[in-house]
RNA sequence: GGCCCUAUCGUCUAGUUUGGUCCAGGACGCCACGCUUUCAAUGUGGAAACACGGGUCCGAAUCCCGUUGGGGCCA
């Protein structure tokens, strides 16, 4: 159900993504990212990022600076920060202290906040009880109403900041979601802060999108429960309304909130493993966003121009590694050679066969690309060429067999190849060149596979592998005999 | 437990606002066949869904009611 949005000036929307640095950047953050992104692209608003680093004991450095990364691996680039200038440092709540201090201030100056001094085991007591008792878990506080002499005796007492909660019903509406209603005396007194310059998150939330005038909230779906107390909020501060898109989750394959329990969960992960961010972009705006065509392939770039809201999903969708590793294959495939080489030499220096044998830049890039249609992620790099890099082949004989032809004339056959071959001139050891004379040669057989059959197995030792005028002209004509005669070597010791 | 969200092939989804053109379309995956020396790539075809139960209506995936399932939040 879609509703009426509030009128936003052409040109003014302002979206913004607000992660927590207590972990690497979520693929669900990524996906909200994107959305926000691409809201604030195609109507020409602005996409803000802020780091929410309130809580000191689960933040990090480091996460932050993964997800600042990664959100660029993306291209998911932010247009604004604290300082003049791009490229922006994000916004960081803890540098907002002053902030939140002066909000905090006011409301409690004006009697809507209150001080509670009801320890953690006291909460947790209540929480028990009620629990019990089948009834809505809040925490009705007993100082909301203490006078200010009686707070100054208590002041050395641990406390906590609360909003005197209104006894009424909050009703706002999301782009996706329609009406929503709360009940705000189900709430109890919402936690501000915990002291005058700790803010906690529903309220630093509040003043920072108030502050950066933030007014289109797209965020994840669990935080529809989290709406009705920054309401309360906005509303005890006579601060301005927002819209609200509250976007449905994304699921493990057991249908629960993806997290790091489904192995990878991060950006960095698929990163690390060889996705192309193209592939990532893609598969992220097709989870939750369809244009209501058939396409299936988008860019960032066309997005920019083609987003609209009403694309948007609005129930869960479950993540599915096949499609993403399908995409990305698509786009590896698109890639030029000289592009897929540089992406995935890398992943080759890595398997430990590669010091074992050099070829040149050149070779290389040919033994490379027999990949580039093979694999879905560049970590497959290896896999299939394995045997480029291996002085010697081990495989049993028997694989050099094509469908029923024996030993004796299989080494006819492979003795015949390498007559043949050793005959090829140096300058006409080309693959169009091999592959005509051979295909050729193979004409005079039943079908090819009597003579290409035990050359590609001679060559590669495999089963399954590249065609073997590809893996020739790799290998050169000096490699090329020496593998088939150790192929014909191999049939003529005792089976 | 309370409150809230949600429901079309295994998965991502089109179709729901304005009921008939939907014995439900596309994509991934799966299966078969073709091409082919193997694998991959590619081409063609196939199996596969309106959660359930009641209504309303000449007619419902689409509207209404109920049930069930799934999920989220709870300082």
């Amino acid at each position: 159900m879609k509703t009426e949005p509030i009128k936003i000036e052409p040109g003014h929307l302002r979206a913004r993504i607000a992660p927590s640095p207590t972990g690497a950047l979520h693929i669900g953050t990524a996906r909200t990212a994107l959305f926000n992104f691409l809201l604030a692209r195609r109507f020409g608003g602005k996409f803000i990022l802020r780091i929410e680093d309130t809580d000191l004991s689960r933040s990090d450095k480091k996460y932050e600076k993964d997800i600042i990364e990664n959100l660029k691996w993306l291209g998911i680039i932010w247009d604004e920060g604290p300082d003049k200038g791009g490229p922006y440092a994000p916004y960081r709540q803890t540098e907002r202290t002053d902030i939140y201090r002066n909000y905090i201030q006011k409301l409690l100056d004006q009697g809507l906040a209150f001080y509670c001094f009801h320890s953690q085991k006291e909460l947790d007591e209540e929480k028990k009880n009620q629990l019990i008792q089948k009834i809505p878990q809040r925490h009705i506080c007993s100082f909301r109403d203490l006078d200010i002499n009686e707070v100054k005796k208590k002041s050395k007492k641990k406390s906590i900041i609360r909003l005197k909660t209104p006894q009424k019903i909050v009703n706002f509406s999301d782009f996706l979601k329609g009406q929503v209603v709360f009940d705000a005396s189900l709430l109890g007194d919402i936690a501000l802060s915990k002291d005058i310059e700790t803010p906690l998150y529903n309220f630093a939330v509040v003043i920072d999108d108030f502050t950066m005038r933030i007014n289109y909230v797209m965020r994840g779906e669990d935080h529809l429960s989290n709406t009705p107390k920054q309401i309360l909020i906005q509303e005890a501060l006579e601060l301005d309304k927002v819209n609200y898109i509250h976007l449905p989750l994304i699921f493990d394959p057991n249908r629960k909130k993806l997290s790091k329990r489904f192995g990878a969960a991060s950006v960095a992960e698929y990163r690390r493993v060889g996705y192309l961010p193209e592939a990532l972009i893609n598969f992220l705006v097709l989870m939750g966003w369809n244009p209501g065509t058939n396409q299936e392939i988008f860019n960032l770039e066309g997005l920019e121009k083609d987003f609209f809201l009403e694309g948007l999903q609005t129930s869960a969708a479950v993540f599915n590694i096949e499609k993403l590793n399908w995409l990305n294959g698509e786009y590896l495939k698109k890639i030029n050679a000289d592009k897929f080489y540089e992406l995935a030499l890398p992943y080759l220096e890595k398997k430990k066969f590669f010091e074992k044998r050099l070829f040149s830049k050149e070779k290389l890039e040919k033994i490379l690309i027999l990949e580039k249609a093979r694999i879905s992620k560049l970590n497959e790099v290896g896999e299939s060429i394995d045997f480029f890099f291996k002085k010697t082949l081990i495989y049993p004989a028997s694989l050099l067999f094509w469908q029923k032809t024996d030993k004796k004339e299989t080494k006819e056959i492979l003795t015949r190849l390498k007559k043949i071959i050793s005959e090829i001139s140096d300058r006409k050891f080309n693959p169009d060149n091999l592959k005509n004379l051979l295909f050729n040669e193979a004409g005079k057989f039943e079908n090819k596979g009597y003579l290409l059959w035990p050359l590609r197995v001679a060559l590669s030792g495999k089963k399954n592998s590249p065609g073997p005028f590809e893996i020739m002209d790799i290998l050169g004509k000096k490699d090329t005999l020496q593998r088939i005669a150790s192929a014909i070597k191999k049939l003529n010791l005792p089976a």
